[in-house]
RNA sequence: GGCCCCGUAGCGCAGUUGGUUAGCGCGCCGCCCUGUCACGGCGGAGGCCGCGGGUUCGAGUCCCGUCGGGGUCGCCA
């Protein structure tokens, strides 16, 4: 090593040593005769004293410097109780400039504001500032935790192909010219799913592995086109093995921040949540909760509630908004793709006001509020229609009430298990809600294919598919899905009900995943896993909102790398070895 | 793909009702400074106001388009 000592290591019990620091000019401060260098590296922060001015005076920010000095005790007055070096400094003998540094294009420096694509786009100095660097060192030791609890469970790290085929998860593929097979491509995978039940045929019992997933969808914060997952599979094995399992993983990752995650995490079904929250993933920071009216305006003669939903939100002292900002709240669900957002206002006397209020009947209005729990100067918001989209405006609005209320408690972390999904959903409200819907049937999955029923549906599910449960299993903190798995069919036979229920043919099911259908036919293990997404993960962590936040290089807006600038046009003879442009020979259509 | 917000010096921002020479802080360059620690002082350089068109006597400012960024809905099992 070119240095015998950390820098941010230095302490009063070094003082009188000689040492040898490299790193970075962090900031310096010359006097003209003395100057005082804070040098930094990875571990730290220490201030240098420079004595000769010709030396100090040609330092700028950022040069990467080697100095050799004695490690001297500050004199009281001169102690920096903000450093944890701070009590001593190191007097320099020798001073050799590894490498000079040309002006920034923005400072590296905690204390100012940079804005996100000058950081993107010159990431390697936007890491030597502490707070990216941390979140990159905290990502690090997530993984490691992650592997620690596995290994402690003797599972096999195993790496999958990221050059694979076309799989039919719900997202787009990105794919690659296959160069030696001329109009044929490779798609990288959106998740290992299909390898990882694979390597239970392949009787390694249990699997894991920290994946790279790539769906070429559109952006959002909390979205990138390639992404981290923690991948999970076992063997012989049950909801309750996997769930007690991903706890393990996830206390110790927790732990890590100083958080004692609550065991066992409180389950909910995907009934409750939908009735409750409006939503499969709940933000439990907070009650809140919808309130169900169908039954109570049975009789109305209000013709919006005359539906076959009707549910209700309490914004508590929401009645004194401004006429302007209830408004805004129409204009807030009609951008949602509601029709309006109706609403009550409580008065303080108990008197209900507001458009609904002359709509209902004097019956409706007096027991109203005790209905839906609302006091005198809250607001109470109304969703009318079909269950699925009233509830999710509900429960938007319930976390719309939330954020401007201040109800939300941004250091809690709440964990819940969302069990007992519906296994499908009718395909036409799939299309309805812009969902293509997997396969030619009146049903289509809401997990994926593979999951299975829960044992109490196996009998039943393709004649009432309804009513099936799918034997799966979603994690989510704080409104935010952190990931998900289930138990997998593992025979063949339920298998293909499976795919007669969503209209998927032998030949499409032989096209698709045929590999995977042969594979279950030689004694396939009962199976299940989970698979939860590692940037979420770190970025909730960090507390940070965003998981760009949290990625060494991530992309911006239109998959675009401002540091790399990819993608990036190729050139003909790229093009012509690749074989981008080939024609397929025409054999038969590919299946929808 | 729809909607909302933002593009002004290297960075972060201000810029009035459309008005004459576009400012501020940091950084940068030069000089000075022997105990600072987000050091300080003096001086200086640095602008296709994202781009293209339009309205106007006059556009950083208003209008249309476009590109880039962020958010959101669609989409993402």
């Amino acid at each position: 090593m070119i240095r015998t000592h950390d820098a941010g290591a230095l302490r009063a019990e070094h003082v009188g040593q000689s040492v040898t620091l490299a790193g970075w000019v962090d900031r310096r401060r010359d006097h003209g005769g003395v100057a005082f260098i804070d040098l930094r590296e990875a571990s730290g922060v220490v201030q240098v004293v420079i004595r000769d001015e010709a030396i100090a005076h040609s330092l700028r920010n950022e040069f990467c410097i080697k100095v050799t000095g004695e490690v001297i005790a500050r004199t009281p007055e001169n102690v920096n109780p903000n450093l944890a070096t701070g009590e001593v400094e190191v007097t320099v003998t020798e001073l050799e400039v590894l490498n000079a540094a040309a002006p920034l294009p923005f400072p590296v420096d905690e204390h100012v504001e940079v804005g996100e694509e000058a950081r993107l786009r010159h990431r390697y100095l936007d890491l030597r500032r502490p707070g990216p660097a941390a979140a990159i060192r905290l990502r690090s030791k997530v993984n490691k935790a992650a592997r620690d609890v596995l290994d402690r469970h003797d599972f096999v790290e195993i790496e999958t192909p990221t050059l694979t085929r076309s799989t039919p998860e719900g997202a787009r593929d990105f794919v690659v010219p296959a160069r030696l097979h001329p109009g044929s491509w490779y798609a990288l995978p959106q998740s290992p799913q299909l390898f990882k039940q694979l390597l239970m045929v392949g009787g390694m019992e249990r699997y894991y592995q920290i994946a790279r997933c790539y769906r070429d969808e559109d952006f959002r914060a909390d979205r990138q086109p390639e992404f981290t997952q923690l991948d999970i599979e076992m063997s012989f094995v049950d909801q309750e093995d996997v769930i007690a399992l991903m706890e393990d993983v996830l206390a110790q990752m927790w732990q890590l921040i100083g958080v004692e995650i609550p065991r066992p995490i409180p389950r909910m079904t995907y009934a409750d949540a939908m009735r409750l929250y409006g939503s499969d993933k709940p933000d439990l920071r907070m009650g809140l909760e919808l309130v169900e009216c169908t039954e109570y305006f049975k009789d109305t003669p209000f013709r919006v509630f005359q539906a076959p939903y009707v549910g209700a939100v309490v914004m508590p002292g929401g009645a004194s908004q401004p006429r302007r900002q209830l408004d805004a709240w129409q204009e807030w669900a009609k951008q949602r793709g509601a029709r309006g957002l109706a609403y009550v206002l409580v008065q303080e006397g108990g008197s209900l006001t507001g458009p609904v209020a002359k709509n209902i009947t004097e019956e409706e209005k007096a027991g109203l509020a005790a209905h839906v729990g609302a006091a005198p100067g809250d607001c109470i918001f109304f969703g009318a229609g079909n269950p699925k989209s009233s509830r999710a405006l509900l429960g938007a609005a319930r976390l719309e009430i939330g954020q401007r209320n201040g109800l939300i408690d941004e250091d809690a972390f709440a964990f819940t298990w969302v069990v007992d999904a519906p296994m499908f959903e009718p395909a036409d409200e799939a299309v309805a809600s812009g969902d293509v819907a997997v396969g030619a049937g009146a049903w289509t999955a809401v997990h994926h294919a593979f999951t299975g029923p829960k044992p109490e549906f196996e009998d039943t599910f393709d004649t009432d598919p309804g009513s099936a449960l799918a034997y799966a299993y979603d994690i989510v903190c704080n409104g935010t899905e952190l990931g998900g798995g289930s138990i997998r069919i593992h025979r063949e036979d339920i298998q293909k009900r499976v795919f007669e229920v969503m209209g998927i043919s032998r030949d499409q099911a032989e096209e698709k995943f045929g590999f995977l259908l042969e594979a279950f036919k030689y004694g396939a293990p009962p199976h299940g896993g989970i698979a939860v997404g590692m940037d979420r993960i770190v970025a909730m962590l960090a507390r940070t909102e965003s998981i760009r936040d949290v990625i060494a290089f991530p992309k911006s807006g239109g998959g675009f790398d401002p540091l790399t600038a990819a993608p990036a046009p190729i050139t003909a003879q790229q093009r012509k070895e690749a074989g981008v442009d080939a024609v397929p020979e025409v054999k038969e259509p590919a299946e929808a």
